[in-house]
RNA sequence: GCGCUCGUAGCUCAGUGGAUAGAGCGCAGCCCUGCGGAGGCUGAGGCCGUGGGUUCGAGUCCCACCGAGCGCGCCA
């Protein structure tokens, strides 16, 4: 849908050029017209500062160009004023009328009000968490799990074909820690004396796993005392860790459309073949014994190991070769990557790997987010999986809930260092932003269910009735969601929608203090059971991108 | 030491180079004989870490310094 801030940008730019053809305006260069919402009710709906930039090159005083091309715009329907301000704004003021007409429309668009065609079906994959399944989830993915799947949304409403991925790093050096420590534990419920390995995974969980196991398939995978486990301990392990991973993902409501293999990377020739390739660019030598990526051509701090003296792999040769399956095999337009700051130093030489592959490093964005500190009673908790210290995602959901733990983790920018207070989290779960938000719509609700009984049909209300203050301003804050959606596309920063719903549940409480919707004057009450019925419509889209509920009654 | 990120109200945090810097929580008051008080209204509380610079205009951009987190591995 078009956006009212576009057709208003468009007819400044108009004005200005009006103004030069008619000869008031100097024919210099205009700088592109861009409106902000002011923060002063005085200041209008929208202001341009496009005035005070011109002064100099037009050398005219900035009020004086502001009459100008103010005078030049072309008011239709939507816009009721434009005037001229110290010390050289345009204003501008959309009209009444048109407002309270948008209220037919967005009932009318329903539940896709804000969507955006901006997307143009190009096919975007967003990865996001991808933990090693070597234990639960814990709280500090919890951000990345709010930032990836709120984007994954937001992507969506834009009209992008979004896939949301999972790397399961099944191939790793830390799988095998992992593995050691549960065969440790296996060997363990045999009455056998082994400790768990230097750097192993301590946690209860590993000991649960190793008694599942062993109720499944008894002492079969018991090799003689001192030596290793059998290698499908490994991947059962991994198995049975991924089901308590995709049950603790479940638990906060996200949905992955595909959890990828690192291991299919080796299998299918995937790695061998993105090899090949980087060996064929010329961005491969052998050093030391071990193979490199001559990455600091390419802008790095330093060149990287791909293969190790001892033939394995790295991580990182891995990472590369999935970035060539993202790119070059699925052919996804856009991939965004959702990482933790701990793996800050990775980026350019990750971006140096996919520009040596031949790919437009442009196409790969990754989203760094500071990590989560955690706070119980004023103290800071160590988040470390190693150290078995971990709080997981799951006893905070089942603490505090799936909607205001989204909301807490979504609600902060990512380049924000993140203090997450359980107990403070916990206390004021009745206090919360969260509650309030969703409380409008349940208020929303309580009225649309007793209006049933006066006015079952109110379909017929006008519209153009609804010109209280509090009525106009709720329906500019529900137009502003579909430009929000646009900002959130364009930074990948959905930080804005939390802030966003409250403020839209704030102007919905303001209307319903100052203007009763069910009254004596039947007229009147049918045109605000649609304005209303808009409202519910706007907050269950935004509540619906971060992933939240929206009851009907709580 | 070098690199990335951050420093805004008592606390947790917003703030696309624009007009008098905002919200939630907390604090002090006020508002229910009409649709859900998990609500509304008012108030106190800020040298926007410090110092320079760019600009008509800086919380926002640049530089330096101070402080915090993360990284700097043939770990992932």
């Amino acid at each position: 849908m078009a956006l009212i801030k576009d057709e208003i940008e468009g007819l400044i730019s108009a004005a200005a050029e009006a103004a030069q053809a008619a000869g008031d305006l100097p024919q210099v260069a205009i700088p592109d017209v861009l409106v902000e919402r002011p923060q002063r009710p005085e200041h209008g709906d929208y202001a341009s500062s496009v005035p005070l930039r011109l002064a100099r090159t037009a050398s005219m005083p900035p009020l004086e160009i502001a009459k100008l091309i103010a005078g030049h715009v072309e008011t239709g329907s939507t816009i009721e004023s434009v005037t001229a301000v110290p010390p050289g704004f345009i204003n501008i003021r959309l009209s009444p009328a048109w407002l309270a007409a948008q209220v037919d429309v967005i009932r009318e668009v329903g539940a896709k009000f804000g969507n955006l065609d901006i997307g143009a079906g190009k096919k975007v994959q967003v990865e996001f968490v991808s933990a090693n399944p070597v234990g639960p989830i814990h709280v500090g993915n919890g951000r990345g799990l709010a930032l990836g799947d709120t984007i994954a949304r937001v992507l969506d409403a834009a009209g992008f074909e979004v896939q949301r991925e999972y790397l399961v790093n099944d191939a790793g050096t830390q799988t095998e820690t992992f593995a050691k420590t549960l065969y440790a534990r296996y060997q363990q419920l045999f009455g056998r004396d082994v400790e768990i390995p230097e750097g192993g995974y301590p946690g209860e969980y590993m000991i649960d796993i190793a008694t599942e196991i062993k109720s499944e398939v008894g002492d079969s995978l018991l090799n003689p005392e001192g030596e290793d486990g059998p290698p499908e301990i490994h991947d059962l392990g991994v198995e049975k860790m991924m089901t308590i991973i995709k049950d603790d993902l479940a638990a906060i409501g996200v949905k992955y459309d595909n959890w990828f293999s690192e291991r299919s990377l080796h299998a299918d020739g995937t790695y061998e073949a993105t090899m090949k390739l980087l060996r064929e660019r010329g961005f491969v030598v052998e050093r030391e014994g071990a193979v490199w990526f001559t990455s600091s051509a390419l802008g790095d701090e330093k060149d990287n190991v791909l293969v190790r003296s001892t033939g394995q792999p790295t991580y990182f040769a891995s990472d590369i070769a999935y970035h060539y399956d993202k790119f070059i095999v699925r052919g996804f337009d856009r991939v965004i990557d959702i990482w933790g700051a701990d793996h800050q130093g990775h980026v350019p030489r990750m971006k140096a790997a996919v520009n040596a592959l031949g790919v437009d490093p442009e196409r790969l964005t990754i989203t760094i987010y500071q990590l989560v500190s955690l706070k119980r009673g004023g103290e800071v908790v160590k988040l470390s999986k190693r150290a078995g210290q971990i709080v997981t995602l799951r006893e905070l959901v089942d603490e505090v809930g799936p909607d205001a733990a989204r909301y807490n983790f979504v609600a902060r920018a990512a380049d924000s260092h993140m203090d997450f207070d359980i107990d403070l989290a916990k206390k004021q779960s009745a206090e919360n932003p969260v509650y309030y938000v969703q409380y409008a719509h349940a208020r929303i609700a309580g009225i649309l269910s007793q209006a049933g009984e006066r006015f079952a049909d109110y379909s017929g209300g006008d519209v153009a009735l609804l010109t209280h203050e509090a009525e106009l301003a709720l329906i500019k804050k529900m137009l502003r969601l579909p430009e929000l959606l646009e900002q959130v596309v364009d930074s990948l920063e959905p930080h804005q929608l939390p802030y966003y719903a409250t403020e839209l549940a704030t102007s919905f409480h303001d209307f319903y203090e100052r203007c009763r919707v069910l009254s004596d004057d039947e007229a009147l009450s049918k045109a605000r059971l649609k304005l209303v019925s808009a409202a519910k419509i706007v907050l269950t889209r935004v509540l619906d991108l971060m992933g939240m509920t929206a009851p009907e009654r709580m």
